[in-house]
Parts: C-alpha cells; sequence; structure tokens
DNA sequence: ATTTTTGTTAATGTAAGGTTAAAAGGAAGA
DNA sequence: TCTTCCTTTTAACCTTACATTAACAAAAAT
C-alpha cells in the first residue's frame, strides 16, 4: 500500500500523555519521533523530514509558538496541529497566525485526530506536486540559491538576500512567466492578508527590481489587482 | 485593496441564529448567502460561485452530509465547513468523509470560524494551479490571453486589458460567433444588473471595438435589446 | 414623433502600485 | 543591559490604472 510511513514529530512535554500517544499514533502506521521538549523539538525537527508536527501549547522553556515559529524559519510547508490545554481564543488566533494548519483542544479524541492528521497529510501531499524541491533557479543571467539565499549576477559576487526577499524572488521564479497572485505570496510567505502586508510586499518587489536591474532583459511586471510576473525577455 | 469579497454560502435552518450568523459574515466583508434548508442549499449552490460553504449537520429533510455530497458531485473543490451540534464523534468523522475541510462544535467562539474560514480561504487559493487553457482564445489575428491579461495582435506587442475589459472579451470569445445576452455580462461580470452597470458595460464595448479595429474581419455586434455578439468574418 | 437603447468620448473619483525614508523589531555581541 | 547591525514594517508622497458617471449623438423600436 505504501511504501512508507509518513513521520510525525510529536512534541509534548507531558512523559505520561506523550508516550501514549505516540504509541496510538504508531499503532497506526505512523513513524513518531517525541520530543520532551521545545529544545529538543527543535533539535529533532532540523535533523530530519517530517510530514507533520504535533506541537503542545504549554511547555517549559519554550512554548509550542515559539518552536513554530523556528520551525516556520526552516521550513514554510510542514503542516503543523496544535494541542491546546483548553478554549484558549488566544491559543488559536496565535497558533492561526504562526501558521498552523489546525489545533485540537485536550482532552480530544484519539480518533478525530487521526482524522485530521490524515486529511492535513492529504492536503498537504496534493499541494506539494510541483513547488518540491526546487531552491536553485536561472533567472536570465542570475543565479538564485534560495537554500543558501543568494543571488549571482554572471557568476561574480553573491549578493545577500534577506529571508522576504529571498522567499518572494523564490515565488516569482517558480511561476516564471506567469502571474504569481499576490495573495499567494501574502498568505505563503506573510501567512497574512491585509493592507499593511500588502504594502511591505510592494516595498520589497522594489528591492527586488533594484537586484534584478542588472540584467535589462529580467523584469518584474505588475498584473493590476492581481499579481505580478516575473519575465525573462529574449 | 479586496478586488471581490469572497462569497459564502451558509446553509443554516435555525433563522435566529442563520440571520445572526449572516450578519456577522458580512460585517466582516464576506458576501454571504442564506439557504434555510438543505434543497434550497443546493438550488444557490448551483446558481453561484462560492468560495466557501458553512453546512449547518442537523437540517430536517436534508442534512448537511447529504448536501455536501451532492454540493461534491458538482464541485470537487469548494471548501467545506461543518457546523455539528455537539462533540459527536461520529459526525466529525462523517464529515471528514465528504470531503470537510473543518468543522466547528456549536456552540462556537465567532472569531475562531472567522479564523477558520480565512484559514480555508487562503490555503484554497494557495492550491489554485494554472489551468491555462481555459484562458487563452483566438480572435481572428489576436490572441488573448485572459490570465495574464492582453492581448495580442499578430503575435506582436502585447496590449494589456483592465480586468474589465478582460472578462467582457473573455466572455465574448466564449460565445464566439454568438449572442453574448447582455444579461449575462452584468451579472457575471458586474454583478448587478440596473441602469448604470449596463451603461458601464457599453463603454466597455466602445474600448473593445477598438482594441479589434486592428483587425477588419473581426467585430462586435449589437443585437438591440438582447446583448452582443463578437464576430469572425472569413 | 418620441421614447428607448446603444455608441462614444471625456471627466471624475478612488484604489493600487512605485519609491524612498524613517521607525520599529530582533538577534548577536559587548 | 546597552549597543549595533540587519531586517521588516509603516508612513508619506506621488503616479498610474480602473471603473463609473455624465453628456451628447445616433440607431432602433414603438
Amino acid at each position: 500500500m505504501e511504501e512508507f510511513k509518513k513521520r510525525i514529530l510529536l512534541v509534548e512535554d507531558d512523559p505520561n500523555f506523550g508516550t501514549v500517544l505516540k504509541d496510538y499514533l504508531m499503532m497506526n502506521d505512523y513513524e513518531v519521533t517525541h520530543a520532551k521538549n521545545g529544545m529538543e523539538g527543535f533539535e529533532k525537527f532540523k535533523k530530519d523530514d517530517f510530514d507533520l508536527c504535533i506541537l503542545d501549547v504549554m511547555m517549559p522553556y519554550k512554548d509550542g509558538f515559539t518552536l513554530a515559529k523556528e520551525i516556520r524559519e526552516k521550513n514554510t510547508d510542514v503542516p503543523i496541529i496544535f494541542l491546546t490545554a483548553k478554549t484558549m481564543k488566544e491559543d488559536v488566533l496565535k497558533g492561526y497566525k504562526v501558521g498552523a494548519d489546525d489545533y485540537l483542544n485536550k482532552p480530544f479524541d484519539s480518533e478525530v485526530l487521526l482524522m485530521k492528521i490524515k486529511a492535513i497529510i492529504q492536503r498537504k501531499a496534493t499541494e506539494t506536486i510541483s513547488d518540491s524541491k526546487q531552491f536553485e533557479f536561472k533567472i536570465g543571467r542570475f543565479d538564485l540559491n534560495s537554500k543558501l539565499r543568494f543571488l549571482k549576477f554572471d557568476g561574480g559576487e553573491p549578493v545577500k538576500l534577506s529571508p522576504k526577499e529571498n522567499e518572494l524572488l523564490r515565488l516569482l521564479a517558480l511561476h516564471e512567466n506567469d502571474l504569481m497572485p499576490r495573495e499567494l505570496a501574502l498568505t505563503k510567505i506573510w501567512r497574512d492578508d491585509n493592507y499593511f502586508t500588502s504594502r511591505s510586499m510592494d516595498v520589497y518587489i522594489a528591492k527586488l527590481r533594484k537586484y534584478l536591474k542588472l540584467d535589462e532583459k529580467v523584469e518584474i511586471l505588475n498584473i493590476h489587482g492581481e499579481g505580478f510576473r516575473l519575465v525573462i525577455n529574449s
């Protein structure tokens, strides 16, 4: 049926609950790595590729949100589910802001959790068809290495890009010659779509245009009300 | 900022709760269509394009799941959120089976609902893959790319089209050589059919005629009181 | 003949985008 | 803790793009 088991990073400080949950997930054919606190969670996250992270919110030293933010810096795509102790509205809202995919209030029904896991992993699987592991792009006479965050012109000295510059250019490159919808960048990179994030994005477009000026064949065009288009003229 | 408000189909039989929820959503910048039962819900669904459906599970005659199934047959992509009366595990599981994107237990916090709506709509926006072919038309010696909103004559320099110009020309092209009813354009593009939108449309017809003048074989004819017809003479 | 519908151009108001600079945040080091 | 450097956001100001409305002319229908 499935060649490889899906891998879940479970970060939960309560040892009893944690191990029970881990066993339950393993019984349901997931490969589970259990970290007992935020620090350990991040270490394990860096070492491996996971299909899903389940993070407890209430943890000593490093709470789930802080951990989520660190994870997001490394990887903008991994699905994250939060386990919140109670129906803390603030927690839920905060969760979505760091890019959570879902949350569950403890105590929760384990079957429901399984269902959510399945739904989320499937969702990601369908999303991740084209833009999978692409981090290197040729943009006219430029080379973008978006893993190391630099841009080289004609193989010369690389210019360092800030995280936002890098993500934005990468997204544009992924849609080369095609529309890169505003909304897409805002939700993927800024994780929020409002007036200010939108203006912020415009500022970054200006920055990128400045970098790209070196090659007059490369330009970022605007499609009013829709988004931007990175075109390479021949 | 907002090109168009996102459209929500709300199917909820409790009139009090339904209207309150509708008003609340409308206050938050969504365009809401409220149906009072499953049958009505499906009718309205067929008539319009929605960005999201919020379905009450417990409804007389046709429950939320049945409705969801019918909706899914028509459209595999619209996000669906279920409102379940209590933490009915069966309901939740059943919901996911019909392809729900999320569910909420009543009573729920309205801000949390907003958050979910936002998250889900954004998620779907992200998935929008480039299904190009539907956006490219050959109109005489012109090429219309209605995704990138430009019109090329004889493969020369593309002319940019405004959103309304583009949509209108696209509709005409879809009905090439055939009647494109006035009303159709008004409801689909202007989303309102009155004296002013009608005059506005005439203005756009004039603009399109100006663009299309380059190819004397292409013209937009008026059918008095009915609509317009894009004809390509041979 | 006159009312309604359409053709066309121009004027107006608003929203979106371009650009630059200043302010605010945040992390690393002193 | 304070300082410094880098990144990001916010603000300000300006330009361009769009859609609507008005105004007047021409066709078509009654």
